[in-house]
RNA sequence: GUGGAUGUAGCUCAGUAGGUUAGAGCACUGGAUUGUGGUUCCAGGGGUCGUGGGUUCAAAUCCCAUCUUCCACCCCA
């Protein structure tokens, strides 16, 4: 007999898991419809075509690639084969991949369904999304995204209402974070400033890991990548410029004065934070000029999360994105988005310990089962407390009564209702208290007026 | 993709100078209690020691490979 197992980097959600899970993932709901967005879903997988090439080399090497069906040896690339070629080989064997994230798969949607679609659209979409990477702390190969993007609108008020829903999601679930703010146009403009606008990416992703890996080691990367001395010179002190928000944004509209989209990005920073100062957030607000963020296609305000109380990465991210759609042939369509890591927001919470102990969701009486007459002498009054909306069971087996209560115990089920041949004769119902250990006798018709006296 | 650790019953883990029949707690099943759970007591079932190969008279234990899980890097939610 072979042992069951999973897949790397997959997990069962077990009911007491799932009930959390859901916690997170209603409170998350319910704020994205207060900002007024609409739901949809996409496939669990796209073709090649739409997720290759979106997220760099790195993420072109994540995407799970599905076998073609039938025959698929028939149209091999044996050239790629014999040259050892895997990613060319694969792709003359696979057609179709496991969705990378949500946000390109909605690009595609929106460009797709472009005609029945009235913008500024703003939707969200609650997916797994799957990557083959390599699974440890807080990061799975299967996880859940939870995302909104508005997409067909240039007004940075938009950008305003996703900060305000990660306060809001966050103030909800009780965590402490820190809201980083940065704009990749400040960004371009520290390459052109230097005059190497070819190496943004590399640049980015250098001084992204100022915090982690210390200021010598960036500077080396830096060098590593092309920066001359002059060049680092340049860059090192618009990294350590200190204050608040608004003070760092004046000094950069010195340093960056040449660069005419930094400059726009730096105006953008500003119109942010006077936004954001006529609402009340309670989040941390912080502008950070390292935050780079990895994926390619962000073009102006990049957003990411990070728990002030865990040490678990980013457990949100976003930013605009100005021609993601342009690559599916729709030019002009600006987006802007988050994404909320269900999956890591759930490790913050449980080790933090902030679950809500209450379940008002689970089961609240159990009808034990003596037998066929008593079952069904049962049955309408089970159906009276289901139609008042109280959770209910009748347990199915007439077994032994200490099993029922056995099993009403370990579901954590507060009442349990025994209705043997004396309460069927004088029309009455044993309402057992589990937590209490305290019983009574009450009329039938009275059940659901005195149950809970 | 790189580096490090790990794997023994359903779960958490003991168990190495290699040596009869591999243990415990929890969980499970039955009983004390044929209509009363969460406590207690008694009894019982359950393991190709991750998998494959090797060394040896003999391997859970030593060696090699492989897979899993975990941690760090890369990258990222």
């Amino acid at each position: 007999m072979q042992k069951p197992s999973i897949p790397k980097g997959t997990r069962d959600f077990s009911p007491a898991e799932m009930q959390k899970r859901d916690y997170i993932f209603n409170t998350i709901r319910n704020v994205f419809k207060l900002y007024g967005f609409q739901s949809i879903e996409t496939p669990a997988m796209e073709t090649l075509n739409t997720l290759l090439g979106k997220y760099g080399d790195e993420g072109d090497k994540l995407l799970f690639k599905i076998l073609n069906s039938g025959d698929f040896l028939k149209k091999a690339d044996n050239e790629a084969y014999s040259n050892i070629d895997s990613p060319k080989f694969a792709n003359s064997v696979s057609e179709k991949g496991l969705r990378y994230d949500l946000t390109v798969p909605f690009a595609r949607y929106v460009v797709q369904n472009r005609n029945n679609i009235t913008f500024p659209f703003k939707r969200y979409q609650i997916q797994p999304v799957w990557r083959a990477d390599r699974p440890q702390k807080g990061r799975f190969r299967e996880f859940y995204q939870c995302d909104a993007d508005v997409i067909g609108s240039n007004s940075l008020l938009n950008e305003l209402e996703l900060i305000q829903i990660i306060d809001g999601v966050f103030d909800k679930l009780n965590l402490n974070i820190d809201i980083k703010l940065n704009n990749r146009k400040i960004l371009s403009g520290i390459a052109e400033i230097i005059g190497k606008p070819e190496l943004l990416i590399p640049i980015t992703v250098a001084i992204d890991k100022l915090d982690k890996i210390g200021e010598e080691k960036v500077m080396q990367e830096l060098s590593d990548k092309g920066l001359n001395n002059k060049d680092i010179e340049t860059i090192r002190p618009v990294l350590f410029l200190k204050g608040k928000n608004e003070e760092i944004l004046k000094s950069l509209r010195d340093v960056l004065a040449k660069s005419e989209i930094a400059l726009s990005g730096i105006e953008e920073m500003e119109e942010i934070f006077a936004l954001i100062s006529n609402v009340s957030v309670k989040a941390k607000i912080s502008l950070d000029l390292t935050l780079a963020r990895g994926l390619n296609y962000y073009t102006g305000t990049i957003i990411e999360v990070q728990s002030l109380e865990a040490n678990i990465g980013s457990i949100c991210g976003g930013g605009r994105y100005d021609d993601l759609t342009g690559i599916f042939g729709l030019k002009d369509v600006s987006g802007v988005g988050i994404s909320f890591g269900a999956d890591r927001i759930y490790e913050v919470i449980k080790e933090l310990n902030k679950f809500p102990t209450d379940n008002t969701e689970s089961l609240a009486i159990m009808f034990t089962n003596f037998g066929k007459q008593e079952a069904k002498y049962c049955l309408p009054y089970l159906n009276q407390l289901r139609h008042s909306n109280i959770p209910a069971m009748i347990f199915p087996d007439s077994i032994k009564i200490s099993k029922q209560l056995d099993y009403a115990n370990k579901n954590n089920i507060p009442f349990v209702i025994l209705a043997g041949e004396s309460e069927m004769q004088n029309q009455t119902f044993t309402v057992k208290n589990m937590i209490e250990g305290t019983q009574k006798s009450v009329l039938a018709n009275d059940l659901l007026t005195n149950l809970y006296k």
